[in-house]
DNA sequence: TCAATTCCCATGATATCCCATAATATCCCA
DNA sequence: TGGGATATTATGGGATATCATGGGAATTGA
């Protein structure tokens, strides 16, 4: 399983391009997959993956009830979305409408999340995950009970 | 089953390289897995592993509400994580974020803890054995409960 | 025609490959 | 059982390839 993982910090130029990780590209490129980037819906974000991801998205829409709030929202999602394309040397360029979206402008900070990756202003994702971190810190790590979804989680800080 | 036991200390080359312990690899290589390093959500040192915790994770994430806190937490595990590629000498390559998260510099200390083990600054390692023998003696020892993985220390005195 | 892309090449930094070496551990055979 | 021979390990250094990045030129599009 190759996966999006750990992250990276690159600069977007005058022109508007932006590096795509290497380890990102060798994912996409080992599968012969696009990428797709589409503007986050909960968090000032873009994120990136293949179009088996956007594939699912699709999937799900039409099993739902086609008027519920639901699928509004993943219609939200699709409509953002944007195969991209990559110039010789791996770059994509971002729109307007992107890098407004993200509050980007000279940098740009990738963060792999195993199946897809989000593309970050920098110090805000950096801002997240010192929060992120804190609260692992004082409520304890997530139970990873594989295999079993249980948000119920009855947790208590018993030492 | 073969695990990862023992402590190791080596040192950390001008060129960032550091020599992960040949015991360590020979389990990877027995079990033809990739070595996977992030940081740790708790403590101030590295975390290895093979790649089926990676798996748990990204499969946790997507059983999980996306909105929860915990799969921000989760996610920030993966946005760290990294696979390792080892040189043909068994060595890898530290990026400056892991560097500065554990607060290495020209030396580092391996713990197998079993089904992972971590990288710590020697000196540091060195203090949290003391702390947790001392801490034995006054409190005795926490009963065994065989058949439970729990890679978490729930309570920790600060530090 | 002008502006915005896309293509192509250049470049510095950095990671990777390949070789060498010293110290230690393991083997082998008397 | 001992002790020399051989393999393994950790470590270092130079050469090479990869990567991110920048800029000019060609191309597109309206």
């Amino acid at each position: 399983m190759d996966l999006f993982l750990s992250t990276f910090e690159h600069r977007i130029d005058k022109k508007g391009r932006l590096s795509v990780p290497a380890p990102f590209r060798s994912v996409l490129e080992r599968r012969r997959d696009p990428l797709y980037l589409f503007k986050s819906l909960t968090e000032p974000c873009l994120e990136g993956c293949g179009p088996e991801r956007i594939g699912q998205i699709v999937d799900a829409i039409d099993s739902m009830d086609s008027l519920s709030a639901e699928v509004a929202t993943l219609q939200t999602m699709l409509s953002s979305a944007q195969e991209m394309k990559l110039d010789s040397e791996g770059r994509i360029m971002l729109n307007a409408d992107f890098m407004a979206f993200a509050e980007l402008n000279d940098a740009a900070l990738y963060a792999g999340i195993g199946r897809s990756f989000q593309i970050w202003l920098p110090d805000r994702y950096r801002g997240r995950e010192a929060e992120a971190r804190a609260r692992a810190k004082t409520d304890g790590l997530p139970s990873l009970r594989l295999g079993r979804t249980s948000p119920t989680s009855s947790d208590n800080g018993g030492s």
